[in-house]
RNA sequence: GGCGGCAUACCCAAGUGGUUAAGGGAGCGGUCUGCAAAACCGCGAUUCGGCGGUUCAAAUCCGCCUGCCGCCUCCA
């Protein structure tokens, strides 16, 4: 039974959708401003495994994520670029997505834009006014602000924790003279000259920020979802300013259950660019297999906070290496002729036996991949082990080897930490390490070493291994 | 000031009342080896930030203290 820790309540909770076997989740999308760092990348990864999980589990998810393309921070960008924010948007919107590609993040099901959605917004935002839960204040030559008045909605605070009260106090809201409680939030914002408009009853003006989620949630998904999720700084104001949105329009709960991941932090601080610490995504890419950088976001809890840094880094990789060099020497054994053994099969056994309960048990104690990953590992070690028997199985031992491997292929591509591209070695270094081999057996060692450094400079290392076999890997 | 989270070996990191406190990295010892590398085996916290309490039993529950971090303003 899988078990989720709920932002709302702050329990961990059994996992039981609105309308089983259907799971509706909307995950909040990145803002198109700029590129995204290893922080968005984070939350991506952990929701694409939580979505992978519960899809596995039998569920009929329906999966959301949203391009934020219009807010401030893209209209003040295109402004210092001198461009279209459409364009700006468009420009980073292609750049995330090809990220999101290398990173092996499934796409969602839906990938809705704000600015596509703009009726659909004024009219949820019309909806509030009606109700009495939203005003419109005199704004600028265009149009009229719309507020959300968060003292007419009962529950305000009740999923970040905080009363009016207190939120008022410490306040350190922008100043608004039109606001009636300074916690109220902007529904709709009139545009100023030169920035983009649409049209609406309160004049020409933009949607903030809050209300678009709301509003593609309805549309796409429906009044109540059963996940909604995000980084653990969305929980207020934008997680909060949603769910007064939608309740005080629907009367119906929002959402089931809220999933928060906890942030990638630089030497134990957050990224932030008054920091000057933050670290692209698409920089790590360059340093790391997209594989090793999910391999080290999968590593921590998705809660908790995770230290980011070139060591922890390099130490997952070297992990990964070893992990992944596991697939190859099976796939090796396997298209290689039988042994004769005799092998001791029993441990490898017992762990192909257990992998899928462990790895189970562990994702149902809410999308524990830590302890996931220690599952794979177990087999991994026992596999190596009896490859370390004799680098050709015999028959028995090969049916093993062929199953744990189906396992690991299984779970570990779940996790997306696994690599269905072998590299594949030319044909010209397949030759060299023939030769290599010839010449060792024939004791010129000189030889068989400028051939070693031919195949380095073509890329490759070869590595001899038990039984006067070798292996062929790219160089590291 | 209000709210929340975290503190486990050299580093990362599971563990949420009860057998020997997962796993990974690094390290050390060994096996193997023309060399190099790899691989495999073995070793490593009598102890879970500190002090009290509850309990037959606590890293796990409660209280206090210390330290770090996040949110309360845009933020994954």
């Amino acid at each position: 039974m899988l078990r989720v820790t709920n932002t709302l309540t702050g329990e961990k909770e059994s996992f039981q959708p609105i309308t089983p076997p259907q799971v509706k989740i909307y995950a909040c999308g990145p803002t198109v401003y700029g590129d995204i760092h290893i922080g968005n990348a984070r939350k991506e990864v952990n929701f694409d495994v939580i979505r992978k999980y519960l899809v596995f589990a039998g569920y009929q998810v329906t999966y959301v994520v949203n391009i934020t393309d219009i807010d401030d921070k893209i209209i003040k960008i295109a402004a210092e670029e001198k461009r279209a924010a459409s364009e700006v948007a468009q420009t980073y919107t292609q750049a995330y997505f090809e990220v999101m590609e290398k990173l092996g993040v499934q796409k969602a099901d839906f990938q809705p834009k704000a600015t596509d959605f703009i009726p659909d917004m004024v009219s949820l935002i019309s909806g509030l006014v009606e109700k009495g839960h939203a005003y419109a204040v005199p704004s600028t030559e265009f149009g009229k602000d719309v507020l959300y008045d968060s003292k007419s909605f009962q529950g305000y605070g009740k999923l970040s924790g905080k009363n009016l009260e207190e939120l008022m106090e410490g306040a350190r809201v922008e100043k608004n003279e039109n606001k009636k409680n300074p916690t109220d939030f902007v529904l709709w914002k009139a545009s100023k000259p030169g920035e983009p408009m649409w049209d609406s009853p309160w004049g020409k003006g933009r949607p903030g920020w809050h209300i678009e989620c709301s509003a593609m949630v309805r549309k796409i998904l429906g009044d109540s979802i059963d996940v909604h999720g995000g980084g653990i700084d969305l929980i207020f104001p934008h997680h909060e300013n949603e769910l007064a949105q939608c309740e005080a329009f629907t009367g119906k709960p929002y959402v089931k259950y809220w999933l928060h991941n906890g942030f990638i932090e630089i030497s134990g601080q957050k990224m932030s660019k008054s920091l000057g610490n933050i670290w692209k995504a698409k920089d790590a890419l360059g340093d790391f297999r997209p594989e090793v950088l999910r391999y080290f976001i999968l590593s921590a809890h998705y809660r908790s906070g995770l230290n980011y840094d070139r060591e922890s880094l390099e130490a997952a990789s070297r992990g990964w290496e070893e992990f992944n060099l596991t697939f190859q020497r099976i796939e090796d054994a396997l298209a290689g002729p039988d042994g004769n053994g005799p092998m001791d099969l029993l441990e490898l056994r017992l762990a192909i036996d257990e992998v899928e309960g462990k790895f189970k048990e562990a994702m149902d104690d809410d999308f524990n991949t830590p302890k996931a990953m220690a599952a794979l590992f177990d087999l991994a070690r026992e596999v190596r082990r009896v490859l370390s028997q004799d680098a050709r199985p015999t028959a028995g031992a090969k049916s093993l080897l062929g199953e744990a491997l189906e396992k690991l292929n299984q779970f570990g591509g779940l996790l997306g930490i696994t690599t269905a591209q072998r590299v594949s070695v030319p044909k010209e270094v397949e030759e060299l390490a023939q030769t290599r081999l010839q010449l060792k057996a024939e004791k010129k060692f000189k030889e068989a070493d400028e051939i070693r450094a031919k195949v380095s400079a073509l890329g490759f290392t070869i590595e001899d291994v038990k039984g006067g076999q070798y292996r062929v890997l790219p160089k590291k």
